[in-house]
DNA sequence: CTGTTATTTTCCTGTTGCCTTAATTAAGGT
DNA sequence: ACCTTAATTAAGGCAACAGGAAAATAACAG
């Protein structure tokens, strides 16, 4: 679970946070924080790698959105920790698997 | 979401994963560990304050175990990100065919 | 080709994180 | 009381990380 140490750094977290609400571009994103956008870029760089994001190219600008694969995989893990820890999540586990 | 940030470390994800399928002294979970004892004590501390695990006392154990409220709130927080961008999963599959 | 915009890469520095050893606290057993 | 077991706290070293500045890359417009 790597992505779980992507997800380490507030920011990174915001970033998230705001893809999952629209793709955005690294510049968007980078005009949303104090820091600048060399620091922006790397934590893209780090969310990527962490297969958190994905990125498309849209003439000069790279369009950041949320990887459906990463943050399913970040989901599973967490689901894992809640089934076993108590039997009586098996109601949690029907209702998950409901609305999925 | 200080959770993720405690979850960041591997030792501390396995650590979570042995808790969730039973509740484990101190010295059982460093005893499943290559590193030493302190070190352990460290990552706890570090889970306790994330409120990812709470602590009970018997005679000189300290018993760990998962903390539902903690682990709830990691879970919401991934269902929070999961559920704004389900929303727009067609928009998204497109663009992704697209390229990439 | 030149200039401009968007983004990333490189290099550098201060900070944080993880692990070790040594010392300390706490509870029981002899 | 003394010793042992269980666990934490303290202090120090070293690697990894975050962020800034400057330079490099990429894509487009004139």
């Amino acid at each position: 679970m790597s992505a779980l140490a992507a997800l380490a750094d507030p920011t990174r977290q915001r970033i998230v946070e705001m893809l999952a609400r629209q793709p955005l571009s690294s510049g968007e994103i980078a005009g949303r924080f104090a820091m600048t956008a060399p620091a922006v870029s790397q934590h893209l760089k780090t969310l990527r790698d962490a297969r958190l994001v994905l990125v498309t190219v849209d003439k000069q600008r790279r369009i950041y959105r949320l990887n459906p694969e990463g943050v399913d995989e970040l989901a599973a893990w967490v689901t894992r920790i809640r089934a076993f820890w108590n039997p009586r999540l098996d109601a949690l586990e029907a209702a998950l698997k409901k609305d999925n």
